[in-house]
DNA sequence: ATTTTTTAGTTGCATACGCAACTTCTCTTC
DNA sequence: GAAGAGAAGTTGCGTATGCAACTAAAAAAT
């Protein structure tokens, strides 16, 4: 493994990517925040819950899928259950499991959120991003998100 | 400007370019710690005055640059300031502002971080992207840039 | 020339997050 | 089946960061 080759299209395309990334996601985050709404963070693990079978997910799983840390998700957790937007039950198969299940308030929430996010996305992502660019995108990143999995899913294998 | 619409697969371009956001940040981030060495935080603040004519800028301006709020800043550059990695300068012309100098300790610093970021960007991100999607994404998100650019621009200046 | 307004930067406070240590429960090994 | 290894969550602690309030300096208004 010695890829450290880097052209300097590919270097450029980092930069933009980057700073761009940082611009919009604060974009977002103010627009949500001007609408009295709660963070991304919010929305990515109720989202999750969201899609999930039942609406339900093991915490480890979650903090996968949201992007956390196992700690930062048992706080996040902690904040959505105070709300009522979702409820932790203990797995009876497995008493060390937990599962967080998103309750109907979390997803009225969702539905308050959504709009929001939506036209934030809209505005600050897509109205820049002609129709080929976007397949591109999705083109790329699903490939390198695949990468990524598999890359973990490796060093879980090797110990 | 009601630009609410948003095609879906925009929107699939949203979520693969997010998570993938947040999976190679953290990969790098993760290198970069494993190397025994700073954030990317630190790199950033201290590339943008690298880029700067005379290594120096204003603090507002670097907090722009550097993508952080200016209280965000302030901590920065006293962080920085006390690993000697730069000064600040009271401005002679104007007593409010003052000046980011970057020192040769600051530089030195680059010099070691930039191969382990570099290593990161090849292997998290270049390493999955074709030369015409890297082409794709400088093009998207130079023009999606400047479009941000402009629109803090026009906020600042209709009041 | 004095007062008012605006700007640049800093600080108090609150929040969000990760790492490492810990608890509890399960699985493996003998 | 008892002991050790491993896994799932939680908690202590340190750090990073933003918002709002503050200070100091310059610019604008009178």
């Amino acid at each position: 493994m010695k890829p450290s080759h880097l052209p300097e299209n590919h270097l450029e395309a980092w930069r933009r990517y980057y700073v761009s990334f940082w611009r919009i996601f604060a974009s977002i985050e103010a627009d949500l925040q001007a609408a009295g709404l709660p963070s991304l963070s919010w929305y990515d693990a109720l989202y999750e819950l969201y899609l999930a079978p039942d609406r339900h997910l093991r915490m480890s799983e979650l903090a996968r899928s949201a992007l956390l840390s196992r700690s930062g998700l048992t706080r996040l957790v902690d904040k959505l259950e105070k709300e009522k937007l979702l409820e932790r039950k203990s797995c009876p198969k497995d008493g060390r499991v937990q599962h967080a299940v998103l309750t109907d308030k979390g997803v009225e929430l969702l539905r308050k959120m959504w709009p929001v996010y939506r036209a934030g996305i809209a505005k600050h992502f897509a109205a820049h991003l002609s129709d080929a660019e976007a397949k591109s995108i999705i083109a790329a990143f699903t490939r390198l998100g695949a990468a990524l999995e598999k890359k973990c899913a490796d060093v879980k294998a090797t110990p």
